[in-house]
DNA sequence: CATTTATTAGAACGATCGGTCAGTATAATT
DNA sequence: AATTATACTGACCGATCGTTCTAATAAATG
């Protein structure tokens, strides 16, 4: 077998980018070899290597594609959300449910890589920290609207990402779903009663 | 040369360390080799092998002696606080002058590894999240002593080690001692603001 | 001084890594 | 129908991985 259609070729990309997505996420960059996305995908060397270029550009796409839908959903919720306060609470409720997400720890390991790409490490930290401008925004609204007490909002904005990404990091091994949320909306409790005006 | 006394045979241990040590923390556990190690070190391959029997190994070896001098510097600092507030801005000043501690990062990056032996990989978990029980004592202290308000104290640690967690493993590629030093603080004036009784 | 033993060096190992390539089959185009 | 471009296969490549092994050297031991 050779040659599909189009779709069909489109369909092989996205089976090989489905398999290397999980192997990322569950192992990491490194531990991922293209010999198991090849078995994981049931598709063949070749075949990965047609529709992306290198190990690195493959990681690459996935960052992008995630980093889209991230902030798409992102926005999305916040159209629910009418002051600042439950903005934040949103972010914390998508970080919470970010299992989908945790390409971000791959990403962060991604950056030590030795003969990694410079220019390809340069817009993988960058993109690592797209959930950054999106906090910024909420927190200087938060300000402008005397929800939150003055402060410098990039200090903040700062913390908050470190606080919801350290909580996407923690090893939650014999955690429920509900106990995460849990924690991750105490989390907010407390920022926002940190914070508060 | 060959067959140094005791003591220069543990000096040789030592750099082999010190030089996995640096290497591990810039790049992370699998991205550095041994080859790299043998490099940095100025010591053979035999060498290294006869003082440490595999690489996990070697990297244990340098998580204990990381877990046991973080602990012991921790508890100084501790004996200089009076009161839980203070304790806990000594444990945040002693986070952010981690450098030298963010193996954390390696070890998390290292359970994904694949053929690794499970018994490791679930000391290094077990190990890597060693300052828990130290912030988990000073938040039951402040509340007990009705400095933080009455809450529960499991979270509230989980949550604290996660936001300097989280600061420690963010990008701070523009940020100088200070800035990063001045985030540190806030993050513990923002939660204590946030539990404060 | 002779022998043993601890410590180092470095060549070599099999396994696996990311990546390439010649070849094949079929859809698309002419 | 003939040709071309695309989608895919799987064997293969050199490099590098962690590790092992033999030999050499010198401290320690008697």
């Amino acid at each position: 077998m050779a040659r599909r259609t189009a779709e069909e070729a489109e369909q092989t990309k996205q089976a090989i980018a489905a398999a290397a997505k999980q192997l990322f996420i569950q192992q990491g960059y490194q531990a991922t070899s293209m010999e198991q996305i090849r078995e994981s995908s049931g598709m063949s060397k070749g075949s990965i290597y047609y529709h992306f270029k290198s190990k690195e550009q493959l990681f690459m796409y996935l960052l992008e594609l995630n980093m889209v839908d991230w902030i798409y959903k992102c926005t999305e919720r916040f159209k629910l959300a009418s002051t600042a306060t439950e903005k934040l609470y949103a972010i914390a409720h998508h970080f919470a449910h970010d299992f989908e997400n945790p390409l971000m720890q791959a990403s962060m390991e991604f950056s030590g890589t030795k003969g990694a790409d410079p220019e390809v490490i340069e817009k993988i930290v960058e993109m690592s920290k797209f959930p950054l401008p999106l906090i910024l925004d909420v927190i200087q609204e938060g300000i402008k609207l005397k929800e939150f007490a003055e402060d410098d909002p990039e200090k903040l904005a700062l913390l908050l990402y470190s606080i919801l990404g350290g909580l996407g990091i923690i090893q939650f091994d014999n955690y429920s779903l509900e106990e995460i949320e849990s924690i991750h909306r105490k989390a907010i409790d407390v920022f926002l009663n940190g914070i508060r005006a």
